[in-house]
DNA sequence: AATATTATTGGCCGCATGGTCAATAACACC
DNA sequence: GGTGTTATTGACCATGCGGCCAATAATATT
């Protein structure tokens, strides 16, 4: 999933003379994993596939240097197929964010324990935010590049932040439970999740662009502001 | 600023017969604003009139949609001065990039008052931000798409979030100040600058989203959590 | 094994874009 | 007013892209 593709042919096959008879990958027929010059598979498996390309592309390329040769490239099979598959781009970007969006978020949420106080469970989320930096480098800077560069025939954006909107929603209800347990002073709840999620796409944007930090001491730090900023205290 | 260009001819003379005999404008030697079919005017004057074009029409198609022929067309010029003034479009973009971002940070620095204490120069700065959002829209949107999406030749970014350094070591040293002063408690004052970038940043892409809401009252909750974050408290 | 089915390919087409250039006309100077 | 300078134009070209489709070969079916 990290990698998604091979690092095989960073240039791709001149068009005019497509190597004529010998294949470029050895005849390894239907068995492992290896490829045959063709290989028919089941559409789950080309969707997530072309998907894993698309991902890998436009994190590295970003969205206007991930043209469909080139993400048929990095799949390494031909643009015909995601054509096929997906119609066209705009479709074949927005699933994949879709889908992206997915699985980040149920790696950040699966191994959350919600039953300790609030000020623990958002200790924990900005640690497991952090952690996703380095799992999913790769899907979330593809994310932000297919978020940003989608836009419709007007040239207006698609996939708006609306989609941060079922985010803001689940931390409020935390927020609001940590005020009725009072372990969380009184503020506005939606602000709360704006700032908060402002903070954690700072962290990431930083991180990124500092890998020898480390993203736990990171976060511990981070996670002391935030907290700061909402717990409960004594005095106003 | 906003809409950019003179309204006065809308469309170019046609190619073949340029209008042959009469005078298709009016003696209107270099005095007032009236355009004849073509002016002259100083280097200056182009430079930032086209460089006002391309931020108009990134802020409003993006940056893909933004190709030189709709920016000269929004300037109300022909394609070829760009490439006479700027040279390619990665140039233009990155200084149109590099100017915004100046005026920008001039409009929020300039009616600052530091002689203040420190969190009160947060709340200005915040409630400052908050300002400029509804005053440099255009030049905000502008600024993030120019700067996600340009990329050298191997498809990587050009202009990072390196630009935000500066901004940085400026927040380090205000914290650094409330922090000898007493007014801050004390806290790693890069974390909390970069934090607090997103948290500011977090603030103008939903006010942006949300032009129902007013900045100012918007952006007093975010001061309020801001400075609980910082400020100096009796215990703990 | 022979045949039908259809996933997969590679090349093609039209279009838009970025960049270039010779022609043109607006201005400055005399 | 005449003349030179050069800012400005508009058309042109090569390129790369997205989308399309007939040919092809890998399976499934008999």
């Amino acid at each position: 999933m990290s990698s998604a593709a091979k690092p095989s042919s960073p240039r791709a096959s001149p068009p005019d003379p497509p190597d004529p008879p010998d294949s470029p990958n050895p005849p390894d027929p239907t068995g492992s994993k290896g490829a045959g010059r063709r290989r028919r598979l089941s559409e789950q498996e080309r969707r997530s596939q072309i998907i894993s390309a698309t991902v890998a592309t436009v994190a590295d390329l970003g969205y206007n240097g991930a043209s469909l040769e080139r993400i048929a490239a990095t799949a390494e099979l031909s643009k015909g197929l995601l054509s096929h598959y997906f119609g066209d781009k705009e479709t074949l970007m927005t699933q994949t964010a879709r889908i992206t969006l997915d699985a980040v978020r149920n790696g950040i949420a699966a191994t959350l324990d919600l039953s300790v106080p609030v000020p623990d469970v958002i200790r924990q989320s900005i640690h497991r935010v952090a952690a996703v930096h380095t799992t999913y480098r790769a899907e979330l800077t593809a994310l932000d590049q297919i978020i940003t560069h989608l836009r419709d025939a007007d040239g207006h954006p698609i996939l708006g932040l609306g989609d941060y909107e079922s985010t803001y929603l689940e931390q409020e209800k935390l927020f609001r439970r940590g005020q009725q347990e009072g372990s969380l002073r009184a503020f506005d709840t939606r602000v709360m999740a704006v700032t908060y999620q402002g903070a954690l796409d700072a962290m990431l944007g930083y991180l990124r662009q500092h890998p020898e930090i480390d993203p736990d001491t990171y976060a511990h730090v981070v996670a002391d502001l935030i907290i700061a900023a909402v717990q409960s205290r004594p005095d106003s």
